[in-house]
DNA sequence: GCGGATCAC
DNA sequence: TATGGTGATCCGC
């Protein structure tokens, strides 16, 4: 229901068009040199930040005045790219540090670790679910054309970057094909698509995931191929807008394909676990949905292109990186991905923002803040919100952002209630910093009070006594010790800490004299509150649903990560292995969440089956 | 929890 | 002339 986006204002028309071409690359980049005196690198990598850079193929017309424009900002030094160059120093500091650290590991004998992490990946590539055939679908690139004239207005009066891409773009969007509108556009495609698979995901404005290995089942003359391809017939003949897919055993590999053959083709990655190795061996890791400019010119730097590069490097990947984006790229470098797609969703903000003229003046903020207490109110209003937490977002006429938020005792939705507490957090920003000038503020309420949550917790309570899977819930369970990997049977869960207690002790030794600092192992092995949590759950013949809410919404979650169904491992984690009691295959999970996350899963494929017979 | 950085679209 | 808006996650503190 959330998700029922409105599509005339969500449609993200910078990003559809692809403004660059390498002699407007070059000719930045020289009257950079010339005005800073800077090292082509340097130049590079702010360009690279800003998607200036040639790499990425684009448009056969540019606009040359406009091209001149930037330059000539450039040239002046405008505070857009001082910021953009700040940053950027910011990052190259953090790359140093990291090479550093780097070199020091390379010297280093990893044998003890090599050994566990080459384990650890046998044991993912063992697991690995190659049951599912999923396809992701893509219309960025027709969508463009159904831009209506109106939308493109508002890109004439957004920024510069908006309007050389504009420009650029404008052959293609002054020639709609059609005038249907976004929505009724997508209403078409969402009846074709929700045919083969009633549990689609509608991932943003353009793209969709679903799973066709249930109309496979009952269609066996189908191929994943054929089916594809009649997807986008369908689409094509109702729509007359051509659409890229890719087909693949994960969302991560889908999306990926989806992108090898547009606009209007399709690609196939079979589910087969050579295939999906080779295919990731020489993948470059920035087609990686979650790795971005900055991650990607991190790991370049550390030598890493590719997926293959950054399988052979994730004994060095594990110390140089935080937890979970090291799970993420270990999942990323084996190709390993989501396979069940979950289309709830449930919004944990609501936010607006605008940019304007620079002001300095105290009153004329207030201003502003009133206005966008307004139109905050206003969608608040649309969906019945009610947060306890408000934040101000301001960016200062040199760029930079800052944000600061005040969290109240109180559930608030009223206009009044938002400027109050936002004028709050105004007043002490301008105490902090008088005559600070801004050029964007913007209004953000969270933390709300969520009253859908008791209904669907009492559904599924429900089903569940329905289905007497309680006392299967309630049985004896097993974990597997993170360090010896054995698989304990435990009735409490303080039984299995004393274990993996004992195990770390052992470990120790081994791990003084033999490898590297690790705090995760000095530390003292602690089942965090949420297990415990999970243990109360238990006891009281309650699932959670609060925390086993999984959604996928616009691309914004990693494909791969705190996956619902797929195996979260780590070489020193503290994650453990039970039996799930719906579909009794084992399961890893670090958290409580995790663990209901699949449970939500297995719960809803039944009810689904259900349905079905 | 908060605030900065990153990411996707 | 001129560099957007919305929602989310991870991480250090
Ligand atoms: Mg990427």
């Amino acid at each position: 229901m959330n998700y029922d986006m409105n599509y005339d204002n969500n449609y993200d028309e910078i990003n559809e068009c692809e403004n660059e071409e390498k002699d407007e690359y070059n000719n930045v980049k020289e009257k950079i040199n010339e005005n800073e005196n800077k090292t082509d690198k340097v130049t590079d990598n702010v360009l690279y930040r800003l998607s200036l850079n040639p790499n990425k193929g684009g448009l056969q017309n540019v606009d040359k005045d406009k091209v001149n424009k930037i330059i000539y900002e450039v040239s002046k030094g405008s505070a857009f790219f001082k910021n953009a160059k700040e940053r950027e120093k910011i990052h190259t500091e953090r790359i140093k540090e990291m090479k550093k650290k780097y070199i020091e590991l390379k010297k280093r004998t990893l044998d003890y670790e090599k050994q566990k992490i080459e384990n650890l990946m046998k044991k993912m590539e063992n697991e690995r679910d190659l049951s599912q055939y999923i396809v992701h679908i893509d219309m960025s690139k027709s969508m463009i054309s159904t831009a209506n004239y109106e939308e493109r207005k508002y890109g004439v009066r957004s920024a510069m970057p908006g309007y050389i891409a504009l420009k650029l773009c404008k052959d293609l969007i002054l020639v709609p094909p059609r005038h249907k509108k976004y929505h009724e556009v997508s209403l078409e495609i969402r009846k074709v698509i929700s045919s083969y698979d009633p549990n689609y995901c509608p991932a943003s404005v353009d793209e969709v995931f679903l799973n066709i290995t249930n109309f496979l089942e009952k269609n066996p003359l189908y191929t994943p191929s054929k089916v594809t391809e009649e997807i986008r017939q369908k689409i094509f003949e109702k729509t007359k807008l051509t659409a890229s897919a890719g087909i693949a055993p994960n969302l991560m590999l889908a999306k990926i394909c989806s992108d090898m053959n547009k606009p209007n083709g399709q690609t196939e990655l079979k589910n087969d676990a050579n295939e999906v190795e080779k295919f990731v061996k020489l993948l470059p890791i920035g087609k990686v949905s979650g790795i971005g400019k900055v991650t990607e010119r991190t790991l370049n730097e550390l030598g890493i292109k590719t997926c293959g590069e950054l399988k052979e490097n994730m004994i060095y990947i594990r110390e140089l990186f935080k937890p979970a984006t090291y799970q993420f790229l270990l999942n990323v470098s084996l190709g390993i991905g989501k396979t069940i797609i979950n289309n709830k969703w449930e919004r944990k903000s609501i936010s607006v923002e605008r940019t304007f003229s620079n002001i300095s003046d105290e009153q004329e903020l207030y201003n502003k803040l009133l206005d966008i207490s307004f139109k905050l109110a206003q969608d608040v209003e649309k969906e019945n919100l009610k947060g306890k937490s408000v934040t101000l977002k301001l960016k200062t006429s040199g760029f930079e952002i800052l944000t600061r938020c005040l969290t109240i005792s109180k559930f608030i939705h009223k206009q009044e209630d938002i400027y109050k507490v936002g004028k709050k957090i105004l007043d002490s920003c301008i105490e902090e910093n008088p005559n600070q000038s801004y050029r964007l503020m913007g209004l953000r309420l969270s933390s709300f009070l969520d009253s859908k949550k008791n209904i669907s917790l009492d559904k599924f309570v429900k089903i569940i006594d329905n289905k007497n899977t309680v006392d299967i819930l309630a049985q004896k369970k097993e974990y597997e010790c993170p360090v010896c990997y054995k698989v304990i049977r435990v009735d409490y869960l303080n039984e299995f800490e004393k274990h993996v207690n004992n195990c770390l002790n052992n470990v120790e030794d081994i791990k003084q004299s033999e490898f590297i600092e690790n705090k995760k192992y000095n530390k003292k092995f602690k089942l965090n509150d949420k297990e415990s949590d999970y243990k109360q759950i238990i006891k009281n013949d309650k699932i959670d649903n609060t925390t086993s809410e999984d959604y996928y919404h616009k691309g914004k979650q990693r494909l791969n990560n705190k996956s619902n169904n797929q195996i979260k491992h780590d070489v020193s984690s503290t994650s453990s292995k039970l039996i799930c009691p719906i579909c009794k295959s084992s399961i890893f999970c670090s958290t409580n969440e995790e663990l209901n996350r699949h449970i939500d899963i297995c719960l809803n494929n039944d009810i689904i089956k259900n349905y079905e017979t």
